[in-house]
DNA sequence: TCTACATTTCTTGTATACAAGAGGGTTGAC
DNA sequence: GTCAACCCTCTTGTATACAAGAAATGTAGA
C-alpha cells in the first residue's frame, strides 16, 4: 500500500484522540480505521497495541479497542503528577541551567507575553507549551524531559479548556515570570513551589476544569 | 494456536528483558521469538510494538527490533526521576493514608525486617518491592501508582545490582523504618526527604555534577 | 408478550502468503 | 590485492485468509 505509513499511523490515530476527534469511550473499529487510513487491519492493530501500551486506548480481549476515558478523578491525579514533574524539572533547571537555556527560556517567555498582550488564546496556548518545554530542556535530564512531554501531551485537551477560563492568560503569564525569576536566580525551592502551584488544579481552577468537563460530557451525550 | 497467549506474550518478552535474559543491544529476531513462544510472527510483532511504545525496545524501520540500551547517564536520569516519584508518593501517603494503608505498610515493613534478619537477599529484594508498592497504594493516586510501578519495573535490574552491595540490606531496612515513621506521623516533608535519599544513590549534588560534566563534554566535542 | 435457546453474523485474534528493502557475499575489473 | 558493482538471501512490513468467540437476532414455547 501507500507505505511510508510506517509508524506514522500510530501518530495519526493518537492525534485523532488528542484533538478530540475520537471521544473518550468511543469504540475503535479496526476495519473502519483500516479503510479510513487506506491500510489493512494489521498496521491498525499494531498502532492500537502501541496506544494501549501508553494508556491512551483500552483493549479488552475479544471485545475491541476503545478510547480510554480517564474520568475526572483520574484527570486530577494526572495533573497532580504533572505538577510535581514540572516542579522537579524547574528545580533542576534552577540548579543546572546554562547560558543557552537562559536564552531559550527568556525567548519563550517573551513570546508568551506577546501572545497574552495580543489576547490571542490559541497562540498563547502554543507558546505556553514551548515555554514549558524550554524548562524541561534546561533540567538537563533527558528522561524527565520525555516523561514531561508525554504527560503534557496527554493533558493537552484539558489544559486547553483551562485556558478558556476568564483572565487565565494574564494570571498564567505573571506566574511564568515568577517562575523564570526563580530559575534564573538559581532558587530551586522557589521554582518548585511556583511551578507546582502553576500547574496544580486546586480550588477555583479545579472547579472550573470539572465544570467544563461536565459541560463536554453533556454536549457529547 | 494455544490462544490465551492474548497479551501475555508481551509480558513474557518483557520479563526476558527485565530479567536480563535478553541483554541491552540484543537483536530481537521476529521468527526466533515466534518459534520460541510457539506463535506466528503477528503476535510477536504486536508485542514488540507495545514494548517499543514504553521504551523497552527500539524498532528501526526495516532494520528490526533491539533491546534498548539506556547507558549510564540515562539510567542515572531514570533513578533521579524515580526518586522524585517515590518522594511524591510518600508525601501523599503521609497526608492521605488510611487505616488499611497503615496496616499494609507495617506488614510490608515487618516482612522486610524478617528477610533482612534471615540475610535472604532474594527475599529482601522481593519484600522491598512490596514495601514500596504499599506506599504507592497509600498515596491514593492511582495514576502515580501506575507510573511508579512501571518505572520501578524498568529499574529492577539495576536495583538488584545495588542490593548486592555490602551492608546495603541493613542500611535499606533502617531507611525503611525512618520512612514509615514519617508517613505514619503524617510528616510529608520528612517522608519526601527520606524517600528521596533512599532511592537516589547519592544526593542531588551528584546529579548536578553529572549534568554539568555532560554539558562540558558536549561543548568540548 | 416475554423468555430462553439456538443460529447467524460480525469482530477480533492468529497464521500464512506475498512484497520490498537492507545486508552480505561473490565475482569481476583495475 | 583491493575495490566496486551486482546478485542473492534474509528480514521486515503489509495484506489476506482462516479460526474462534461474542453479540445480536430470530424462533419456539410458555
Amino acid at each position: 500500500m501507500t507505505t511510508s505509513t510506517h509508524h506514522k499511523l500510530r501518530d495519526q490515530i493518537e492525534n485523532c484522540i488528542l484533538t478530540g476527534e475520537f471521544h473518550p469511550g468511543d469504540r475503535l473499529d479496526e476495519v473502519q480505521l483500516a479503510t479510513r487510513f487506506q491500510v489493512s487491519r494489521t498496521p491498525v492493530r499494531e498502532a492500537l497495541m502501541q496506544l494501549s501500551a501508553i494508556g491512551l486506548v483500552e483493549i479488552k480481549p475479544r471485545r475491541g479497542a476503545t478510547v480510554v476515558d480517564p474520568g475526572p478523578e483520574r484527570i486530577f491525579e494526572m495533573f497532580e503528577v504533572m505538577a510535581e514533574l514540572e516542579a522537579m524539572a524547574g528545580a533542576m533547571a534552577a540548579r543546572r541551567h546554562q547560558e543557552q537555556d537562559q536564552i531559550a527560556i527568556l525567548e519563550a517567555l517573551a513570546k508568551c507575553r506577546d501572545a497574552a498582550e495580543s489576547n490571542d488564546t490559541d497562540r498563547y496556548y502554543y507558546e505556553n507549551e514551548a515555554f514549558h518545554h524550554a524548562i524541561y530542556v534546561a533540567s538537563h535530564n533527558g528522561f524527565l524531559q520525555e516523561q514531561c512531554i508525554a504527560l503534557h501531551r496527554r493533558l493537552r485537551p484539558y489544559r486547553r479548556l483551562q485556558l478558556r477560563v476568564r483572565n487565565r492568560m494574564s494570571v498564567s503569564l505573571s506566574e511564568h515570570e515568577g517562575i523564570v525569576d526563580a530559575i534564573l536566580a538559581g532558587d530551586a525551592d522557589a521554582a518548585t513551589v511556583r511551578l507546582r502551584s502553576h500547574i496544580a488544579v486546586q480550588g477555583d481552577r479545579f472547579g472550573d476544569l470539572i465544570a467544563n468537563l461536565r459541560q463536554l460530557d453533556r454536549r457529547r451525550a
